[in-house]
RNA sequence: GUGAUUGUAGCUCAGUUGGUUAGAGCGCCUGGUUGUGGUCCAGGAAGUCGCGGGUUCGAAUCCCGUCUUUCACCCCA
């Protein structure tokens, strides 16, 4: 057990090996889908002007609110990203014309000071991409099928997509004042958290999970109902994309984002083997005003750690993916040793992991090691070997062994 | 931020109402005839009992504080 001076902050963690193989996997695999769709990796700094998220999230919400690392070093209050959309838009504004059109993805650390659990980081780690560009269902549509793609390509099976809308931005105002007209015959009925909620936050009386508030939510038309038709045809138009792509989705009204930048679609993905804490995967189109330019766009996030959750549920450990095969180098004697670090450079010159012991150790130990590491092969060489420039070569599978040329050995490589 | 919860060898965990040198399994190390792994057998090393204070003749065990884990709320990926 480490004790205090060795462990991370409260909420982070040291990803090592074993797991650091599945991240690796996800990483390799997400670079991969990405290129395939012509997504650019776009890098940002964690750090950004706090004004950079208050513009864009909202300075409303909780994630800004209460929930930013944020601190005034020198003249700018600066805040560690909560989440990847903020930076990249501000990025992508700043490419003038080009920025409008463009498709990146990040796969980078957040920060968020929240109390910690499992699936639930102070610092967490993101995959995400943004395709900005004008209002298109065919763009939401392709940003989900990515995203489900993704999911797929990592051996994620069993997740849900629910999709909703939050309409235009002309629709807010309708929706907020309709819900609060259909919620004032119940005010009394609701939580306490919902009687306040209606006049600060009305959307999110929709998502309580009070057990009385649900009722009379069922009872009320939903957000979607006053939104304009245009708004509505539009999600049509989306579910509509979805489903010739063959991506099942259930539209779920009640699905509420609490983060200012979306409008219309708006999406979340959960597993039953989360908890409580089971969205491990969000996305939404958004139009985020930075300066004078607003930047329309469309995207998508995934959690790491709960992905990585999601996917032991689903059989997909990390140890699957640890580095196996290769040869080992048994050395018996001084001269042996010596010329096998030299082996071993060759060896690895030409891409072949190969590792040694490099004290002197029993002949068991080395073999104990080699089989331990999985090596295919060991290259066994004492000094009778050396003198005659051959070495042993055993199949671990096998167990079979022969002497072969270190000219031999190089070749076959 | 609210209310709970966890912490004993590298890992997973035992440890009875406070009582000698804190245990197990796995892992690790060393042997089991000359230079051969995975199975088996024998032996061995390894613990500030999260940390700090207190109560007591005596604390892993009781009390307080603190850090950390997990769970729910909240929020979100």
């Amino acid at each position: 057990m480490a004790s205090n001076e060795f462990q991370p902050l409260q909420g982070m963690s040291d990803i090592q090996a074993p797991e650091i193989h599945v991240w690796r996997m996800m990483e390799e695999r997400a670079r991969a889908l990405f290129n395939s769709y012509g997504f650019e990796e776009l890098r940002t700094p964690v750090l950004e002007k706090l004004s950079v998220f208050q513009r864009s999230l909202g300075d409303t919400t909780d994630v800004v609110k209460k929930e930013m690392y944020s601190f005034k070093p020198s003249k700018h209050e600066l805040a560690m990203r909560p989440e990847g959309t903020a930076g990249t838009i501000r990025h992508l504004a700043g490419r003038g014309e080009e920025g409008l059109n463009a498709r990146v993805f990040y796969i980078a650390p957040m920060f968020r000071y929240e109390r910690p659990q499992a699936g639930r980081k102070r610092q967490f780690h993101q995959v995400g991409v943004e395709a900005t560009g004008e209002p298109n269902p065919l763009a939401d549509a392709e940003c989900i099928a990515l995203q489900k793609g993704l999911l797929d390509s990592w051996g994620l099976t069993g997740s849900k997509i629910q999709l909703s809308t939050r309409g235009e931005p002309s629709d807010r105002q309708p929706v907020v004042d309709g819900l609060r007209a259909a919620l004032q015959p119940f005010e009394n009925a609701l939580c306490e958290d919902c009687q306040r909620r209606i006049d600060e936050n009305v959307l999110r009386v929709i998502d309580c999970k009070n057990e009385s508030c649900k009722k009379i939510v069922d009872q009320i038309p939903s957000a979607i109902e006053f939104m304009s038709d245009a708004s509505r045809a539009y999600l049509d138009q989306v579910v509509g994309a979805l489903d010739k792509m063959g991506i099942e989705v259930t539209v779920n009204p009640k699905l509420i984002r609490g983060l200012d930048y979306y409008v219309h679609t708006v999406w979340e993905i959960s597993h039953s083997a989360l908890g409580a804490q089971d969205a491990l995967a969000g996305g939404g189109r958004y139009e985020i005003a930075l300066g004078k330019k607003a930047v329309p766009g469309v995207g998508f996030a995934v959690g790491f750690e709960r992905a990585i959750m999601a996917l032991e549920a689903c059989g997909v450990t990390a140890d699957q993916f640890a580095p196996k095969g290769g040869v080992w180098l048994v050395s018996l004697g001084e001269a042996a040793l010596a010329e096998n670090m030299k082996l071993a450079a060759q060896l690895r010159a030409k891409g072949i992991r190969c590792g040694m012991e490099l004290a002197a150790k029993s002949m068991k130990a080395q073999m104990r090691k080699a089989n331990r590491v999985g090596a295919d092969s060991v290259i066994i060489r004492g000094d009778d070997e050396i003198e005659k420039g051959v070495a042993m070569v055993k199949d671990m599978a096998e167990g079979s062994q022969k002497e072969s040329t270190i000219e031999e050995i190089l070749r076959d490589a």
